[in-house]
RNA sequence: GGCCUCGUAGCUCAGUUGGAUAGAGCAACAGCCUUCUAAGCUGUGGGUCAGGGGUUCGAAUCCCUUCGGGGUCACCA
């Protein structure tokens, strides 16, 4: 990395001097600001205590010294106390053209660091809806990052598939199916068996209506209405063994499977192993055992298990009910455990949102404090929720958040505005439906991927869905762009032209930006962020658009200039093709 | 109420291990297609970085405080 290396001479340069022990992190090196000359520059200010100069005085005896002796600074000046420095054009050129011959840029080696990443987690009453969307794109594309990134990944899915939640929709089922299948109804099974889970409210409401008494809480009231009370029963007899009701529960279970297949099909992400909370709720108590073993959790005189975390920050969690049954945290302890069994990881990052932020914390210091180390591994990529311009989404506002309601209103507007264009006549129907998709989800995925996982996303489904400036399709317009210009070229190996004496500046920032790639992608995975690569695929792009228009490519005054032109065109399109491959988006060759 | 978190242009967002005159896109207005894809490019206007105080050579960034939004504080998940 060039930083580094400017960052380590500096550190030696000093040390020579002045005999000063400057480390690599005092020295701060930026990319020059446009509106000054250079490439990179050099912050003095935290040196000088070092020089005993002022800053103009120091930044210029490091000018000097760099420009003398480092064999890659041609020029310099000082503001204040910025060093701007740049590099000789030959060293850019060469740059490139490293970048060109290595098949590997912007993939690491393999780090031998096993990584399991868990996303998704749905519930399997109803059909996924926005805020899974950004969990799902969220997850993908972080999983992307860290393998590209050299960890060895294995992506989970829990499916949330027992309970309260899917009695509901059983029990409606059961009272008003008639046995109708989402094949006889041509209803998506998720949609299917999430429609029973809301005839199952408004059955409560109707319930209601004549009972007398009815606390002021609308959940109590609720629990007094015959419908609550067989769900309940459901429940039960679902833990008995009961033969009928875990036959109808697998039947509806794999109506809602079938359908989430579709919607992750359709979206692209995948897992590479799935668990099941049927299959998991019972893990964790042998580890509260262990935990009581230990006295690091205690039992409290009610029988409740307990964990003691006050001196953490936290309160004292509950980690087993008094009547020694499971909640939500035992499982998730024991589900942890035996992910750390079956894979041995070193990190375990859980895609949450935000509201589970507690819950989280209180897992890793549960595990922690029964010493087990991989316990350190444990990251919540937590992401704050979707909301409509309105307020938060809720379910029964309807249709725009529904997952595949979303997808399909993006591929609506990305079919209706190729159309107006009507740039891609010779396609055939076949390619343009995949064009539609391409378009449409980069659209969706690039619009939720851009924004930092912790803020909130504000999506008005009438406006969000841009093609035009800071959106997927620019970016994917600028790949086709790219292909178009190589097209007409025709086949050639650019990397072995020699090449032209200057460099323009739209070429320098560009190559710039280019060599930029693997810092960003490894920022990315440090800070589990995928809208680092976004924002910076979208600069990528920018950056290209500026010098199409500002440098003639395939008409450059000579053969030296086409060749390099063609060249950073080449490598341009090849990283956005790729880091936009890590956010799970497509880019066209047409458009 | 305790804890966590967010507040940057009319709107959506970058920028936060402290660095130069705070940047983009959308929307508005004005230009650029007989030449490589105009889903593009160029320009104009638009800011008390929520308010106040502090630390510092230097604060959108760190600390304190006030206000506003959200989350959480279950033997629910």
């Amino acid at each position: 990395m060039l930083e580094q290396q400017l960052k380590q001479f500096t550190v030696r340069a000093f040390k020579q001097e002045f005999d000063a022990a400057v480390t690599e992190a005092e020295v701060t090196i930026n990319i020059t600001k446009k509106e000054h000359t250079g490439d990179f520059t050099v912050v003095v200010f935290p040196l000088i205590k070092y020089s005993k100069k002022n800053p103009e005085q120091t930044a210029q005896w490091l000018g000097d010294k760099l420009k003398v002796e480092s064999g890659i600074v041609t020029e310099y000046n000082v503001v204040k106390g910025f060093l701007n420095l740049t590099l000789a054009h030959s060293y850019w050129q060469n740059k490139l053209n490293e970048i060109a011959l290595n098949i590997n840029y912007g993939v690491f080696t393999p780090n031998h660091q096993k990584v399991v990443l868990e996303y998704c987690g749905p519930n399997t009453n109803k059909p996924l809806h926005i805020g899974h969307v950004r969990n799902m794109l969220l997850g993908y594309a972080m999983g992307e990052i860290l393998k590209a990134n050299g960890f060895d990944l294995t992506k989970v899915n829990i499916y949330n598939d027992r309970g309260i939640n899917i009695s509901k929709s059983m029990v409606a089922y059961q009272r008003y199916g008639n046995g109708a299948t989402p094949q006889s109804t041509g209803i998506k099974g998720d949609h299917f068996v999430g429609d029973w889970y809301v005839k199952f409210g408004e059955v409560v409401k109707s319930e209601l209506e004549v009972i007398p008494n009815k606390p002021e809480d609308k959940d109590e009231a609720a629990k007094l209405t015959p419908i609550f009370k067989e769900a309940q029963e459901m429940v039960q007899k679902w833990e008995a063994d009961d033969a009928e009701t875990l036959a109808l529960w697998k039947q509806m279970n794999s109506w809602v499977y079938e359908g989430f297949q579709e919607t992750f099909k359709v979206l692209g992400i995948d897992f590479q192993k799935d668990y099941y909370e049927s299959e998991t709720y019972k893990l964790g108590k042998d580890i509260i055992e262990e935990g009581l073993q230990k006295q690091v959790y205690k039992k409290r005189a009610d029988g409740a298990v307990i964990v003691d975390l006050t001196r953490d920050g936290l309160d004292e969690k509950v980690l087993l009910r008094s009547d020694g049954t499971s909640i939500y945290i035992t499982q998730d302890l024991g589900t942890a455990e035996l992910r750390h069994k079956e894979f041995g990881m070193d990190k375990m990052i859980y895609v949450v949102a935000n509201e589970q932020d507690y819950h989280f914390k209180v897992l890793k210091l549960a595990l922690q404090k029964l010493g087990k180390q991989w316990a350190d591994g444990i990251y919540h990529l937590s992401y704050a929720l979707v909301e409509s311009p309105t307020g938060r989404f809720k379910s029964r506002e309807g249709k725009t958040a529904d997952a595949d309601d979303l997808i399909a209103e993006v591929l609506r507007i990305a079919e209706a505005k190729t159309k107006e264009l009507g740039k891609i006549e010779e396609l055939t129907d076949e390619d343009l439906t995949e064009l539609y998709r391409i378009i449409g989800l980069g659209a969706l995925k690039y619009f939720i991927l851009r924004v930092n996982p912790y803020k909130k996303i504000i999506f008005n489904p009438e406006e969000s869905i841009d093609l035009h400036g800071h959106t997927g399709p620019f970016i994917q317009y600028t790949h086709a762009r790219t292909c178009a210009v190589l097209r007409k070229a025709g086949k050639a190996e650019f990397s072995k032209t020699t090449y032209p004496q200057i460099l323009q500046a739209e070429e320098r920032e560009l190559i710039i930006h280019i060599a930029e790639y693997e810092n960003v992608l490894r920022s990315a995975a440090d800070k589990y962020d995928p809208s680092e690569m976004a924002n910076y695929l979208y600069q990528l792009a920018k950056l290209y658009n500026k010098f199409y228009h500002e440098q003639p490519i395939l008409t450059a005054l000579t053969e030296q200039e086409k060749q390099f032109r063609l060249l950073i065109t080449q490598q341009t399109g090849r990283l956005i093709k790729q880091g936009m491959k890590l956010l799970g988006i497509d880019v066209p060759e047409k458009m």
